[in-house]
This record gives C-alpha cells, sequence and structure tokens, in this order.
DNA sequence: CATATGTCCTGAGAGC
DNA sequence: TGCTCTCAGGACATAT
C-alpha cells in the first residue's frame, strides 16, 4: 500500500527519466480487467507520444509526471501499483508501459489488484484536482501547528483523522499507526480532545516516521507486493514500532502487548500502555 | 456542514 | 482437490 515513503521512493527513482522523450504508450494484454486510464487508451497514448518529460513530482500518495505543453500525468497507485524502470515481479499484472529516448528507455506501471489510476491533466486540471481544495498540506511540508488549526475542532478519532488526504497529504494506515505510537497518542481519541503537548508530539512523529520510512525506501509487507522502481524490497518493515505486530512486547515499555482494534474498517495496531492517553 | 458508509479490485488463506 | 467465503485498504461517491 504505497504511502509516503513508497511513492516517495518512486519519485526519487524515476528522476532520471526527465529529460526523455515519450516514443509510445502501450497496455499489454492479459486476462483482467484494464485499469482506469483517462483520457481512454488510445487518445491517451496519442496525446503523449513525442512530448518531452520536464518533471517529477509527488503530492501525498500520487505521483505527477510533468509534460512539455502544460501536461502532466498523474499516477494513483492505490494499494498495489508500482511504477517499476526493472524487470516486473510478474509479468501478468503488467498495466502500461512507456517507450522513451532518453538516459532511460522504458518505464512501466504494475498493479496486482488493479485499483490504481492514471490520468492525464492540463495545468488548470492539475490545480482543481490536487490543489490545496482536495489535498492538505503535505506530511512532510507541514508547518508547526498547521495540523492542529486544522483538526482541533473535529470530533473524529486522530487515527482517523490522520488518514483524510484534505486534512493532511500522505499518511495511510500503515504510517497513522506507527506516528501514534511515537506520538504516545490513544488511536481512538477525539482530535478535540488532543493536548497542545500532544500536537506538538504528533508534528514531531509525523516528521520522525516518514523520514526514517523514506530512508529506508518503504515498506515491503509480508504480502511482498511492494517493491522499489528496480524491483527490491523497502527496508522499513524491520523497523515497525505496532504495525502487524499485534500480541507481541510494545517496543517502548515491553509491559503490554500491541493491540488490533478496528476504526473505520481498517486495522489500527496500539499499545495500551504508552498510548493510554 | 461534518462524519460515516459503500464501492471498486485481486489473490491469499480459511473452512468444509 | 476445489469450491465458497472473508479480508486487506487506497480514493471517491453517496448517504446520514
Amino acid at each position: 500500500m504505497p504511502e509516503l515513503p513508497e511513492v516517495e521512493t518512486m519519485r526519487r527513482g524515476i528522476l532520471a527519466i526527465v529529460g526523455a522523450e515519450i516514443v509510445d504508450v502501450g497496455y499489454p494484454a492479459n486476462r483482467l480487467k484494464p485499469i482506469a486510464v483517462t483520457p481512454p487508451r488510445a487518445q491517451f497514448r496519442k496525446r503523449l507520444v513525442d512530448r518531452v518529460i520536464s518533471g517529477i513530482q509527488r503530492r501525498g500518495k500520487r505521483i505527477v509526471i510533468d509534460l512539455t505543453g502544460h501536461l502532466h500525468v498523474v499516477i494513483e497507485p492505490r494499494m498495489t501499483g508500482l511504477l517499476l524502470l526493472a524487470e516486473p515481479p510478474d509479468t501478468d499484472h503488467l498495466r502500461v508501459r512507456w517507450e522513451l529516448r532518453g538516459a532511460i528507455e522504458q518505464l512501466w506501471f504494475w498493479d496486482r489488484r488493479g485499483l490504481g489510476t492514471i490520468s492525464l491533466m492540463k495545468s488548470c486540471q492539475l490545480a482543481e484536482r490536487l490543489g490545496p481544495e482536495r489535498l492538505g498540506p503535505d506530511a512532510l511540508e507541514l508547518e508547526a501547528g498547521q495540523l492542529m488549526e486544522r483538526l482541533q475542532t473535529s470530533r473524529r478519532a486522530i487515527k482517523v483523522a490522520l488518514l483524510d488526504q484534505r486534512a493532511i497529504a500522505g499518511i495511510g494506515n500503515l504510517y497513522a499507526s506507527e506516528i501514534l505510537h511515537v506520538a504516545r497518542i490513544r488511536p481512538g481519541k477525539p482530535c478535540c480532545e488532543l493536548t497542545r503537548q500532544q500536537w506538538q508530539r504528533l508534528d514531531d512523529a509525523i516528521r520522525l516516521v516518514l523520514t526514517e520510512a523514506v530512508r529506508y525506501e518503504g515498506s515491503t509487507l509480508s504480502d511482498g507486493t511492494y517493491r522499489t522502481v528496480l524491483n527490491r524490497r523497502g527496508g522499513y518493515q524491520n523497523h515497525h514500532r505496532v504495525y502487524m505486530r499485534e500480541g507481541q512486547p510494545c517496543p517502548r515499555c515491553r509491559g503490554r502487548a500491541i493491540r488490533r482494534i478496528v476504526q473505520a474498517q481498517r486495522s489500527t495496531f496500539w499499545c495500551p500502555g504508552c498510548q493510554s492517553r
């Protein structure tokens, strides 16, 4: 499940395609339902061919490939989407192939479950669809106190609010649990009940956890789905404090076992000992 | 308006 | 062995 660290790793991994020209776009045939490509495939291909890649951005959990002519390819990996420069994990789930002329000659989009989407947008559409109205401040660019300002009146549980991309962009289910553990905050606590000290600790924990996870190139869980652009595993799964560690002793207090609860149909992992407030 | 739920999709694993 | 069922959770649409 690519969240900010995995998507940032993708962004860094494909930087070498900047300057390349798109020679062709293809869609490998397979038995799977085609993923959503906007506009429809033939037109998407036609509008990309002969354009030059001018930059790569990350906006929350999305990759934006900038093209000449004020166009942008917005890629949402969602659960299992990957950008690859190397040999794919398998060929059954290859969805889109870009043939390039430049330092890198091919880029692939691979997606096992096929929930990912790829959209071509003009600059004005990009500003609308991924602008501040639709996407909160990036979790790695947060200014002190900004999160508190945005959430302090909400009655939602803090864990649920951290997943709201309009409130803050880039945090998903895995890193929300990890962040709250570092911040020593109870995941079910309503936002409006957090103390100033807790908001402060949350700011620090967001930066600490996400920076650490980017350094390890993200998390590859036991299903092995997430891969770097060179089809290698991330390393941060070996440093998770609570995620998928139900029943194991808390790495901080050692006193209590990690628990799993369900919030908004998503698993949350936490320590009832040191996250009691 | 804020918040909650349903939907999409595939493969893995459980249970019979 | 092979069938059916449940589960995982990104973003968005729809409901309360």
